[in-house]
DNA sequence: CAGTGAGCGAGCTTCCGCTTGACTT
């Protein structure tokens, strides 16, 4: 029998309160909701007052079970979860679904994991708040009424299979609008003027300095033109502004600044580190990783100023509290912090090293001393001109919080991070030109979103939680809507003019634009999704939708709205909405006459077909079927042009002979390919291209596939095999897999040993051919 | 196992947010 049963949310949370509880309280979880909305239906009964029809989905079974019978056997059930709507939402469900009595049933809330903190909560119970469970439940039926309405209207309108929500629907158009951004971007070129000075001083030391014209030249004569003028100049140090500044530590991390900084630190997808972070938190190394909260807990500061004091000294220590400035917040937790700041590493995977040191640099630099700058900018005047030339400066006085830890920024600007040290310099010195050069500079446009910087912009806009982003940035690219993918870039040409010992000279130089590494690039799908949704939905669609319910949930947790009036009141219009585009809406293909092939004189026209999109020559007639041709991963059918939809005919093409069999390249199930003598040869992605891939090259692969053939076998008797594969040695028999036992080395295994591990049935459990639910 | 691309129609697909394992040829 016990006699306390405590219910929290996490399994990892439920093992650390039980320590500071004592043994007349059992701390179990409920693995987050045990009850949702029936799956396989719209699950709310709209004439019914949307009315919500719940289940325990299969997989929370389980727990209900286990969950019922420790509370039958409990005097006092505590219900622990979070402190916000959904925690809330989770109380509710678990007094219903346990058949708790809700009169008894005790709520209580932690701010922090001490056992000051839990005493407090137990002192402490109140009830189940039925207005924040209102405005879960009208959040949780509103997704619902989204996704469940509008998604089948793709499936009429555009494909099967195809989804929209409040949420993921949004974050397409974020992509599409910035691609259309970048789409129309015309880049611009001006010239930047350098100059390198050499003087001496009042000391006598011989100074060099660099400087940057502050009148930019966007023709190359005016440019030409300037670079004369200053044959002959005098130029002088005309001023020297010495400014004092601070830089501040940026606040512990949340999930998304969590998220971005993994990126750009360290190269990790959204998903790779919340997976890390997971182990982290599991292993009791870090606080909870799903948060929208920059909030330290008291302990948390106490021991932080401790850490830095005895670390780098007093001066170096300044206490501070970060208010969360994010939309739309909830705070159920603390930021991410390390759980003993006394500990700078920690055991475990090399990811999980480099993550744990990243999470504990943050949190400790952001209870450290601001860093103490100067900002230096000399101005260098000339005599032939009223233009300048300026360089600025920065020497850390003080390094504060930066001896710990800096934040990285989106920009691959690197030279505009650069701070560099001038040398001493007196005004009124003179100074000589050694050289001056003129650079032609394009401007870039918007960068393309990384899954990091896409996170921070939801976030900016209040649109999903901590526990989603990973998740929807899942669901975006396997519903095809986009892709994260690498572009080589385009050589281009720019102009350089220099001016060294009087003489002007011009040369060429050659630079790469538009590369792009792991970007978000929307899909064709996604576009057409997004222009159909916009078209008919532009309320769901708009950037601050979420927003504007967010406040009314609010209202509803205040006890200002009934939660059914204000679905109501949103579900009337959208209804219609729904039922308008139902029967007056089109098809979207996103089809597009590009114009007549010379060749033929058949048209030539773009569309997404059933399997993605195609290029179409002629026409479909009783006498006369049309070519097709798929469009290139890197095409779009918004900007195709008729050359580049021509060229796409020319696969599969004859690339030459290789041991008197003909080699051909083309494009497969499987992406781009050469066949010879029957067996086909994957390209490398990135590296090869079926359009223009040489003999030489087609061969080189070849060969290449047949040496890692020989590696991948270890042994073969007869219809046995012994392979390497992914996942280290196997055996292959009868088209099955056999895991080989541990400690056996597979290069000395026999037939008759092989016959025996397939006997004993050391079978991998495979799930081909089954059905994943 | 290196396509397909029409049209018919059955039956299926789908949301967001809370939490972990399962399971890899």
């Amino acid at each position: 029998m016990t006699e306390n049963l405590v219910i929290v949310e996490s399994p990892a949370k439920a093992k650390t309160i039980e320590k500071f509880l004592g043994k007349d309280y059992m701390v179990v979880s409920s693995f987050g909701h045990i009850r949702d909305l029936v799956r396989n239906n719209l699950g709310v009964e709209v004439e019914k007052g949307f009315n919500p029809v719940y289940e325990v989905p299969d997989d929370k079974k389980k727990v209900v079970a286990e969950l019922r019978k420790l509370a039958d056997q409990a005097k006092t059930v505590w219900i622990a979860s979070d402190e916000d709507r959904e925690g809330e939402a989770i109380a509710w469900h678990l007094i219903a679904v346990l058949g708790l009595d809700p009169a008894t049933t005790r709520r209580i809330v932690f701010h922090e994991i001490t056992k000051d903190a839990i005493t407090r909560a137990v002192e402490s119970p109140r009830q189940v708040d039925m207005n924040l469970v209102n405005a879960q439940q009208a959040r949780r039926i509103l997704d619902r009424l989204v996704g469940f309405e509008l998604s089948p209207v793709l499936w009429k309108k555009v494909q099967p299979s195809l989804s929209a929500g409040r949420v993921q629907s949004v974050a397409v158009r974020l992509l599409v609008d910035r691609e259309r951004e970048i789409i129309g971007f015309r880049a611009d070129s001006a010239f930047r003027v350098t100059g390198s000075f050499s003087g001496k001083n009042s000391e006598g030391t011989d100074v060099m300095l660099r400087a940057e014209c502050t009148k930019k030249f966007t023709a190359e004569a005016d440019a030409k033109g300037f670079l004369e003028k200053c044959i002959g100049s005098a130029f002088t140090v005309e001023n020297i502004v010495v400014k004092p500044g601070t830089r501040s530590p940026a606040p512990p991390f949340t999930t998304s600044t969590l998220q971005q900084e993994a990126y750009r630190k360290l190269g990790f997808s959204v998903a790779q580190t919340m997976s890390v972070a997971q182990k982290l938190y599991e292993g009791g190394k870090i606080t909870y990783m799903r948060t929208d909260s920059t909030n330290l807990s008291m302990l948390a500061l106490n021991t932080a100023r401790e850490v830095i004091t005895a670390e780098y000294g007093p001066g170096y220590s300044r206490t501070r509290q970060f208010k969360t400035s994010s939309r739309g917040a909830q705070e159920a937790h603390e930021a991410i912090r390390p759980t003993y700041f006394d500990r700078k590493e920690t055991s475990g995977s090399n990811n999980e090293k480099k993550l744990y040191e990243l999470i504990w640099r943050r949190a400790i630099a952001s209870q450290m001393a601001d860093a103490k700058v100067e900002k230096t900018t000399i101005t260098i005047g000339m005599s032939a001109s009223p233009v300048n030339f300026t360089a600025t400066g920065e020497v850390v006085l003080f390094d504060g919080f930066l001896k710990v830890y800096t934040e990285s920024s989106d920009s691959n600007n690197a030279e505009a991070d650069e701070k560099t040290i001038l040398p001493r310099v007196d005004r009124g010195m003179d100074l000589t030109a050694e050289t001056i050069t003129a650079l032609q500079r394009f401007t870039s446009p918007p960068p393309r979103y990384t899954e990091a910087s896409l996170v921070k912009k939801l976030e900016e806009l209040g649109i999903g939680r901590p526990s989603t982003y990973a998740p929807i940035i899942s669901t975006i690219q396997s519903r095809g809507y986009v892709a994260r993918e690498d572009r080589p870039g385009e050589k281009r040409t720019i102009a350089q003019l220099t001016l060294t010992k009087g003489k002007i000279t011009r040369i060429e130089k050659t630079e790469i634009a538009g590369k792009e590494k792991s970007k978000l690039f929307p899909k064709d799908i996604g576009m057409i999704v997004n222009d159909f949704l916009i078209a008919n939905f532009p309320d769901i669609l708009d950037y601050n939708f979420t927003a504007g319910v967010e406040k009314e949930f609010d209202e509803i947790a205040a006890g200002e709205m009934k939660w059914d009036k204000m679905i109501s009141s949103f579900y009337g219009p959208f209804r219609k909405t729904v039922d308008d585009s139902l029967s007056t809406r089109a098809r979207m293909t996103g089809a597009r006459l590009l114009g007549n092939d010379p060749a033929s004189g058949l048209p030539v026209s773009v569309k997404m077909s059933r399997f993605g999109p195609v290029v179409q020559l002629g026409e479909a007639s009783p006498d006369q079927k049309p070519r097709f041709a798929n469009l290139r991963r890197d095409q779009l059918l918004e900007t195709i042009t008729l050359e580049e939809a021509l060229t796409l005919f020319s696969l599969p093409r004859s690339i030459g002979t290789f041991e008197e069999n003909e080699m051909t390249a083309g494009v497969g199930k499987f992406g781009p390919y050469v066949k010879h003598a029957g067996k086909f040869y994957s390209l490398r992605r990135g590296v090869d291209d079926p359009y223009t891939i040489t003999e030489e090259r087609a061969v080189e692969l070849i060969r290449e596939k047949r040496e890692g053939e020989k590696q991948k076998l270890i042994s073969e008797f007869g219809d046995i095999m012994v392979l390497n594969g992914r996942y280290g040695p196997y055996i292959v028999h009868d088209k099955t897999n056999y895991r080989i036992p541990k400690g056996t080395d597979p290069h000395k295994l026999t037939r008759e040993e092989c016959l025996a591990i397939i006997e004993k049935g050391g079978k991998s459990k495979s799930t081909r051919g089954k059905k994943k639910k």
